[in-house]
DNA sequence: CGCAACGTTGAAATTCCTCAATTCACGTGG
DNA sequence: CCACGTGAATTGAGGAATTTCAACGTTGCG
């Protein structure tokens, strides 16, 4: 198998469940894990406070939660009280329709902090679902919003947090407004691989956390048009797919996709 | 002319120029008028403000600027310095592909503040632009951040504000992604609807400040495809539309695009 | 071993786009 | 004040991209 080499704490255990109809987090007690030891604080927290702020963030921040593959990390209408930050494991973001439409608006990795669209009203206005076996660290919002008016470093973080997310939607926007099939799926899959690449996994070789459907529902695609697409690319020597590997074998055929196709 | 009864004050003067090259807004003694004094208090402001802490906001946001049609109010690029309430007027912003397409990734009217996108990176990721005469007070950002360490309601706010945003362009995904021609022009309509009701202007009978051309930009089709959809809700009863002047007649029928479409 | 969800592929149908011609609206200059 | 020019909008016909419907293969777990 070429497919797959690293990445190996993110694999799902075989005895990942299917999800559990509970929704509730595996029980396991709450770890103690300090942000100062934690590899991805360079992606969710600032740089740059001292020993002393560092420990009060670490306070606020130290309920860990492990979900299985399927669990609900929160509930579209559900009480807004905490961020997440992810310290382990996938998930994605949903908007649902009445009419049982669904929108994938995100797909979020270790680093990333999750939740920030439930400030303004209260209430979760999306779900969040773990794509696999995950942990997060759940941060109290009204400590963190205490807590960043005595530390500005931290307050200046949180503005940039949300802005970049911000951003993020926009392009996502550009992407669904204005790419054809072939474009959306370059730009997903060069996404997908900078963001591996920036914690240090492969970025031309990995496994897919997420189906068929819930990438064409993010892309503003059909499940089959998504499957079609990887196939034709595979054909034109750009991947190599088999399942949920994937293997980027050429980049820079890839990112041909923008910056050549409407010339 | 059934069309356009109210709004008088955000109709383009006939002696609207055509942008100026300058990108340079037209020199006008910057005004002073409070905030306490404004009408659009409510919408762009935290309420439950001191009159002392109403003053310190003031003397933060006392710039004003005005623009003509197709002046930009910031360029994707420019370094980041204040966010812009929007006093009197209309915009858009929108992202620039290298290729040269753009997506229109919303327009902006009086009381909405602009700008929050530019936090994340301290350059704008995108371009605003006047669609007609136009008011914006400046909000220096830093001083903003300064005061709302001070006053957790606007801290508060300030939140909530950027998470609003976030949760908007999460419903322009959804209608990007998911949705057909008909339904991403209804939601168009009744979503300006909603936001003219809210400022006290007539819901129903609006004129368009944006051409066919931005409209498709924004929901992601081309500009036939709007005007085609246009005439067919006008066919249909739906709406009457003359070139820039829209009436809703049948609201209940625009809002059934939602509910009915997938049953 | 077999079910159930996931993934692939083909053919037909649909939606939207492209190209093109024409009309309309509006500001400018004669 | 009217004619003209230009950009905006409308409409039609044909074509392309994506969806829909359907059949079949694959994978993983009970």
């Amino acid at each position: 198998m070429i497919y797959v080499k690293n990445r190996g704490i993110f694999r799902s255990s075989a005895a990942a469940l299917r999800g559990n109809p509970l929704q509730q987090p595996v029980s396991r007690p709450p770890t103690k894990i300090t942000c100062s030891a934690c590899t991805l604080r360079d992606l969710c927290m600032p740089l740059g406070l001292s020993k002393g702020e560092m420990i009060q963030l670490e306070q606020l921040s130290s309920v860990k939660r492990a979900f299985k593959r399927g669990d609900f990390l929160y509930r579209n209408g559900t009480p807004f009280t905490s961020l997440y930050a992810i310290r382990m494991g996938f998930f994605k973001t949903q908007v649902l329709h009445e009419d049982g439409r669904e929108q994938v608006t995100g797909f979020q990795m270790a680093g990333e902090v999750i939740g920030l669209d439930a400030i303004s009203g209260d209430v979760h206005p999306c779900d969040a679902i773990a794509l696999e076996d995950s942990e997060v660290c759940e941060l109290p919002f009204a400590q963190l919003e205490t807590l960043s008016r005595e530390l500005p470093v931290l307050q200046r973080h949180l503005h940039k947090l949300m802005s970049r997310e911000i951003v993020r939607d926009q392009s996502v926007m550009l992407l669904l407004g204005s790419m054809r099939a072939e474009e959306r799926l370059a730009a997903f899959l060069l996404n997908l691989s900078e963001r591996y690449a920036a914690r240090g996994y492969s970025p031309t070789a990995f496994q897919l956390r997420m189906t068929r459907q819930e990438i064409g529902s993010h892309l503003g695609l059909k499940l089959e048009t998504v499957s079609r697409t990887f196939s034709a690319f595979q054909e034109n020597g750009l991947i190599s797919v088999r399942s949920k590997s994937v293997e980027l074998i050429d980049l820079p055929g890839l990112r041909a996709f923008f910056a050549q196709q409407t010339l």
